[in-house]
DNA sequence: CTTGGAATGTCAACAAGGCTGACTTAAACT
DNA sequence: AGTTTAAGTCAGCCTTGTTGACATTCCAAG
């Protein structure tokens, strides 16, 4: 805690960092750089008429193959008729395979298909090279602190399903 | 581009912070965060028929008073069309107030009535409790490195007026 | 075994909030 | 006088959220 910063320390302890003007500047700041995030694959998929929603389901697919349809609900947070509408069209276009389950054939465990690996491709691809290049410009000390923030920043809820989805990786 | 598990140790640099799976994780921890985000005051403009475009106009139009359209629609990203519908309903409740301009006749500054700075304080009260506590769980440092990383994300013309908030306040 | 409830997924219809395009009005600029 | 600019409007489209109604499947209690 023994910063060389401006030293208006309050009640002992520097908490300049959690001012109003500090906390609206970090809304701000979530703000406009989602906007960047979501910026190129967007573009891409406008060309297709796809959405942001066929982005994320695409997303999370390929992250859990065999996934079911209400363990994606818990993941993205819609309900499960806005899901059902994307993953139509994602099915019809043969981006995605949905089968029936062996044990419980109320389930449907979902696959991407080639194409949409392809496509999925293509999407984080483009995220990512920003995501890079923001990670690149501000060095891994800054990206663990923007991690922890994020993290801090969701429900408990969703930062178990992050957790969960986090440990699967690697 | 996607070439899986790249370069742990190119030329003596510890690079592991930019493996796809570290960007995955980012990536998937911006969506995470950016729900929890905007959950609070969702809560709050539901009660009212108002959607979270309202709440970004209010944001800003509290943000720099006496802005013009033309100003907000650069800010928000989006087409006048858009934000006009959102503005009519915001005076019609008398939530914000369209002065003719002084100088130029031709332009409209928004100001929040003051029934439109109660509810701006409502949703950002909500907001930055959020964001408070998750500034003050990761620390100043993390804080730093949250606000570079943002920053590095977003497309030149927003950080400039991201900047040019920045400066304007206090 | 049957039956009723719970879980899962599908279909239909509606609303919010993006978008484009065409147009008007008023003021400012040249 | 003619053009450009700022703002607003109307119409219509798309994506993506919502509820409500419904079909299918599973499981457990009677």
């Amino acid at each position: 805690m023994a910063d060389g910063r401006p030293s208006a320390a309050i009640s002992g302890e520097n908490l300049l960092f959690l001012t109003d003007e500090q906390l609206r500047q970090g809304i701000e700041a979530m703000f406009f750089a989602y906007r960047g995030f979501t910026a190129d694959p967007d573009r891409i998929l406008t060309d297709m008429a796809y959405g942001r929603a066929h982005h994320r389901a695409i997303h999370f697919i390929n992250r859990a193959p065999g996934t079911t349809v209400n363990n994606l609900l818990n993941i993205l947070g819609v309900t499960k008729q806005s899901l059902n509408r994307v993953l139509r069209t994602l099915i019809a276009d043969g981006l995605v395979e949905s089968r029936v389950g062996r044990i419980d054939k109320r389930e449907r465990h979902l696959y991407l298909t080639d194409d949409g690996r392809l496509l999925e491709g293509r999407l984080s691809d483009a995220q990512r090279a920003r995501m890079r290049a923001a990670f690149r410009d501000a060095g891994p000390e800054a990206v663990a602190g923007f991690r922890q923030v994020l993290e801090a920043m969701m429900d408990s809820e969703m930062q178990r399903a992050y957790t969960r989805l986090k440990e699967s990786g690697t």
